[in-house]
DNA sequence: CTGTTAGCGCGTTCAT
DNA sequence: ATGAACGCGCTAACAG
């Protein structure tokens, strides 16, 4: 069923039927009332392609998440699309969802602007210094970035403050006593754990204590076998801060292998998913909290707020909370 | 930059390009490799709608998991949302994100192929009985679901067999003496449920004792709670089985602190999530297992094997492995 | 208020 | 081997 159908079986225009559907102010009420009333009996829907190919644009947003070859969609990453979803999805927005790994980034970048494949596009955990950035700020196309990177070009973004979280975080140890932290942070390569180092080492500075960080994936068995590591050496760290709850629950796992979870402090990052609770895990841990669905949702509200041509740029940081949790220490 | 622009630079004719590019017997080696080589130079990218609406396909595949009002993107469907990338996106193919809730899901399916918003359908988690999939097979598009249901259509899908899994499950526990055996399992509204509601119910049937059986969403709280209030019961169960980790992660919390984990056994199903890793949870779980992204895998090269036109109707049912874990119990 | 006409960018017959 | 012309289904100027 095609418009030119829809129109032949109503004995009117082309052109008439497409305005009706539309809303355009300039035809009769009755004739819209009419042309709605057969066109859902006849269960008419646009094609999506030609009405894309007229207006210029093809109702979907692609959303750029990470993809390293030995990983997978992390439960954050998971988070943050189901909040994107829920704003996108009732705007009317479809999600493209694309992974790709760092060196291909700009490449499939690329092709999704020149193929017209989505009207903005999200990027999710950009790297210190991103190079898409630039290109979609150079080929003005509208996009949103969720994370703060050092790109030298203004452009839309959001974010959880994750250098004072991290700062928090290590101060929150040191006041209590610890002298031997260790950090079990994210890969150089993302622009967070280059934040959060950055709040770890200031924490460090201001304690007057050689930094002790550690970058890798987050996943469970980075966290585990690091964890496990620094607790074996000669003197060991008595206090630990993870930027992730999935390093954090591998590094918990470490920690009761040894039997030592009443004798070492936690902090961690948490984001909020639903199902990995902390409640469940041992020892007991303090965490920065927030919601990555609650900013995925921002990030989708700039995103739709930037497809308008005149849109300003705009930039937010979210704080998270500290939920300090009464556990083991050296006090 | 578009063909004709293109075709301008290159002083030849738009249909010489689109041939040259689009690899037609009948252009010269060298007029294709010239162009080919200045395209390449310029960054030239056809435009994916114009081009959809010239062939009638768009290179993208639908994706429809379930959204219930109270949940969210559960890590199950997360890695089948993986496995189905890891094959689509080698294959040219993008990804169109759906959640629809059941009610509104046959609208939606309608939606995506009257708009030829996708040029094929992936359906998650079907009702026992779907409406999708009847819609679809008359259709005549092509689609393939991830589940076994009963719809009296014939189709192709591909699953776990589900009420095998539960069924060994459940029997495993009576073989170790255990005589009341609670399980948790998922909504009736999903064919999987049904099929291991089948599994355990048989299993009962052989050993000549009455079925418990709850049936609530996967999740945390739903197994804490349900396997909490079982616990407190007059003659409490001395085993469980659950048709999710994430609910068995839940229960498994609520044993511990009944302080009942060396009493209690566990048998749970395993989609093998990285990061849900049974390592982690106490008391520890015997499972079926069987990892949901290579599932995924089939699912995702059936439905490029469905689009070709006189592809023929298949199915697969995968048996998930038992892993049987020493644990407590009453032998 | 309604209809006619011209694109949107590409693939693809039909000529040459 | 190459090019001109048409159509995919829809929206948007431009008439009337």
């Amino acid at each position: 069923m095609k418009l030119k159908d829809l129109a032949r079986e109503l004995g009117l225009s082309l052109t008439t039927v497409s305005r009706a559907l539309n809303n355009y102010p300039e035809v009769s009420d009755d004739t819209r009332a009419r042309v709605k009333r057969v066109a859902d009996r006849v269960g008419y829907q646009p094609n999506i392609i030609a009405r894309g190919l007229a207006v210029g644009e093809i109702g979907a947003i692609a959303v750029m998440v990470p993809k390293e070859s030995t990983s997978y969609l992390d439960p954050d990453t998971i988070e943050f699309l189901v909040g994107i979803a829920e704003v996108l999805a009732p705007a009317g927005q479809d999600i493209l969802l694309v992974q790709s790994s760092r060196d291909e980034s700009l490449e499939t970048c690329r092709n999704i602007i020149e193929s017209r494949r989505a009207d903005a596009i999200i990027i999710c955990y950009p790297a210190p210094v991103d190079s898409r950035v630039r290109f979609l700020a150079d080929a003005n196309f509208p996009f949103v970035v969720y994370g703060k990177s050092r790109t030298p070009v203004a452009h839309t973004w959001v974010d959880i403050d994750h250098r004072d979280a991290a700062f928090r975080s290590t101060a929150f140890l040191f006041e209590r006593g610890h002298e031997k932290i260790a950090a079990i942070e994210g890969p150089v390569q993302f622009a967070f754990a280059e934040e959060r180092m950055a709040g770890i080492r200031r924490a460090f500075d201001q304690f007057e204590l050689p930094p002790c960080i550690i970058n890798d994936t987050f996943c469970d068995y980075t966290g585990y076998e690091h964890t496990l590591r620094l607790l074996r050496q000669a003197s060991p760290p008595t206090a630990f801060v993870y930027g992730s709850l999935l390093s954090a629950i591998g590094g918990g796992r470490a920690i009761r292998e040894l039997g030592k979870q009443e004798r070492i402090a936690v902090v961690t990052q948490d984001n909020g998913v639903p199902y990995l609770s902390p409640k469940n895990i041992l020892p007991r841990m303090t965490m920065t909290s927030f919601p990555i669905r609650e900013a995925a949702k921002r990030v989708a509200q700039q995103t739709i707020r930037m497809m308008d041509v005149n849109a300003a740029i705009e930039t937010e940081s979210w704080k998270p909370r500290l939920i300090s949790i009464a556990q083991s220490g050296r006090d």
